[in-house]
RNA sequence: GCGCCCGUAGCUCAGAUGGAUAGAGCAGCGGAUUUCUAAUCCGUUGGUCGCAGGUUCAAGUCCUGCCGGGCGCGCCA
């Protein structure tokens, strides 16, 4: 957290010294290697070019002005114009010292708190939620996380598909081929397996068809019946939501499907109309795309000729409510990356219809899951893997090895260890590769002990707490008193300690960039810190005063580190394994 | 055909405004254990970053072309 400091410094220094500077770009980050220092800033040749100026001179001048005293010893010039500095021990032992006493985690709390909706996870009513949904339930509820740590408000918001062409199949299968009996056995399994069956049905017979879509036409002119069995579907479909999300311990503050737009409909198409920004076309209503290039050849539809609207429609729909409702400054969609053209059509459309609005709109997209021949991962039958089939095998799997490893704890804790591990494991393999990659999912990888996995992290976290079996409560307390003028002596001592600083710089990148892999990367390197620390550097045995105290600490708060940022992913922690 | 994304070690993948000698795990090889729980740690082998140009003080990262792969292009969501 200390490169704040030295960046707001740096900051002042340039702004004096070229008043037409863009600061934006003066940051300054930690060093690719320790040997060049702790952080460096590489703004000064940029600058420079722009300017003209011999990098190195610009650099001169700026130290020179430059005032790093409280947090560096001294700050050095390198290569062609990197700005070196070294956390003095004096400032390192500071920051460690406030940190054992409570003060802070090494995250500072955003200056300016925005207010970010976050889009996620949007499962379907009447079908199983499955692996597809699996990235962006994941990946959504750990950048709400991130962003409300940093201190910004959050709401999350499940945009479930409660609506749409797929209720006419729906409402005709529910009522010419429904087993009461099966529906009350596994709700979902039965919907799944009667849509498929009337879809089958109506890809083979047109009047058949016909017949669905009356009764689609039937909801919507809002028959009694039909939106009886609409809303008992979608009854029995929350119950299912709301299981795997308390398995995953994903919450939602908001959960309004697209049902929830369709009074706002009309009024957005009349509205697009109005204002010249769509145009009946062959019977349907569209946006045109003239002056974008990757869009031109895509006109959105927004009413189709049955006088129907589309999801587009609802996008819009939901987007002017978000922001009329919590006025945000930021929304962020969580989906598959082939929806890609989708949102720049809702984006684009959007920027016309309110050109006064601010919010500012991301779509964070993400790639697919992979078996290990490559392809879109399925079971062996060829399905679709349903999500509560995965957790459980994730546990089930964790509870193998959780009883192989500690066969002497009951068989309460090691379920209760095989959870946090197994649905730990599953989140952190999703969250680990680039979003934007397809990865391969692999069971092997994700539960194993060694390399990047949540087990790793979890292990690493259970022995900071095993030292802490064995000290009194009263050395627990005295980490809070530490006096600030300690000097961290062993090389791994220093290394975790320098790692521990930089936790929230990644929990910043995280928001910033919508990547909790940048958290991953982070921890593993501070569960990898820890070890050495750990291996090198004995707590309890050989220390004794304030070496001993801070140790202590440096364990607590490695661990307490650890903690935190495997919250972030949303992944729970556990005390023994 | 048009558009988006990807191509980094044998395998699976990182690589934070372009920044210093491209990293990790697995696999292979060699070490460390009467432990603060070894579900660990240390060392080592392994790369023309798909190919060819270009921009730049500096390119895995930006631009152009080509080769190879994935996805999208519905009045479905």
């Amino acid at each position: 957290m200390l490169h704040i400091f030295i960046e707001q410094r740096l900051k002042q220094v340039i702004a004096e010294l070229l008043p037409d500077a863009n600061l934006e770009t003066v940051l300054v980050r930690p060093c690719p290697d320790a040997k060049f220092g702790d952080y460096q800033s590489n703004a000064l040749m940029a600058l420079a070019k722009e300017r003209k100026l011999n990098p190195r001179q610009l650099a001169t001048q700026v130290i020179g002005k430059l005032d790093v005293k409280p947090w560096c010893d001294s700050v050095e010039i390198a290569g062609a114009g990197f700005l070196n500095f070294r956390i003095s021990a004096v400032a390192l032992a500071r920051t460690i010292a406030e940190a054992a006493a409570g003060k802070h985690l090494f995250i500072q709390p955003a200056e300016k708190p925005r207010v970010a909706v976050v889009d996620f996870s949007s499962p379907n009513v009447a079908k199983p939620m499955h692996v597809g949904h699996i990235r962006s339930t994941i990946l959504g509820d750990s950048l709400a996380r991130a962003l409300r740590l940093l201190g910004h408000r959050v709401i999350t918001d499940n945009h479930i598909g409660d609506w749409g062409t797929q209720f006419g199949k729906l409402l005709l299968g529910w009522k010419q081929d429904l087993d009461r009996a099966a529906l009350e056995k596994d709700p979902i399994g039965e919907m799944e397996r009667m849509y498929k069956k009337i879809n089958a049905a109506c890809d083979a017979d047109a009047a058949l068809y016909e017949t669905a879509k009356q009764e689609l036409a039937k909801l919507q002119a809002g028959d009694p019946e039909n939106l009886a069995i609409w809303r008992q579907m979608i009854a029995l479909s929350q119950v299912q939501f709301d299981t795997i999300y308390q398995r995953l311990g994903v919450h939602f503050d908001q959960t309004l499907g697209e049902s929830f737009y369709n009074g706002q409909l009309k009024d957005v198409v009349r509205q697009f109309v109005e204002a010249g920004l769509a145009r009946p076309d062959e019977g349907a209503i569209r946006i045109f795309f003239d002056d974008v290039p990757e869009l031109k050849e895509h006109p959105a539809v927004i009413q189709k000729a049955d006088g129907a609207a589309t999801y587009t429609t609802t996008d819009l729909a939901t987007l002017a409510y978000r922001l009329e409702t919590w006025q945000p400054d930021e929304i962020i969609y969580v989906t598959d990356g082939r929806q890609q053209l989708h949102f720049k059509e809702i984006f684009t459309s959007f920027k016309r219809w309110k050109p006064a609005a601010k919010v500012k709109l991301a779509h964070v997209w993400f790639g697919s899951i992979l078996g290990d021949d490559g392809k879109p991962f399925k079971t062996r039958s060829g399905d679709t893997v349903k999500l509560a089939d995965l957790l459980d095998e994730a546990e089930e799997r964790a509870f193998k090895t959780v009883s192989d490893k500690n066969p002497g704890l009951s068989e309460a804790e090691r379920k209760e260890i095989a959870r946090i591990v197994g649905i730990g494991a599953v989140k952190y393999a999703d969250l680990l590769p680039n979003r934007q990659s397809d990865y391969v999912f692999s069971w092997d990888k994700m539960l194993a002990f060694n390399g990047n996995t949540a087990p790793y992290l979890l292990y690493a976290y259970t022995r900071t707490r095993g030292i802490f079996r064995k000290v009194t409560a009263a050395e627990i307390a005295s980490m809070a008193q530490l006096p600030d003028d300690f000097v961290l002596r062993a090389p791994e001592e220093i290394a975790l300690a320098k790692h521990l600083l930089n936790f929230g710089l990644v929990v910043q990148a995280v928001a910033d960039d919508c990547r909790p892999n940048y958290l991953c990367n982070y921890l593993y390197d501070l569960a990898g810190h820890f070890a050495r620390f750990y291996e090198n550097c004995p707590v309890l045995k050989e220390v004794e005063g304030t070496e001993r105290t801070v140790r202590l600490a440096l364990c607590d708060l490695a661990g307490r580190v650890l903690q935190q940022g495997l919250r972030v992913l949303g992944i729970e922690t556990t005390e023994h394994m």
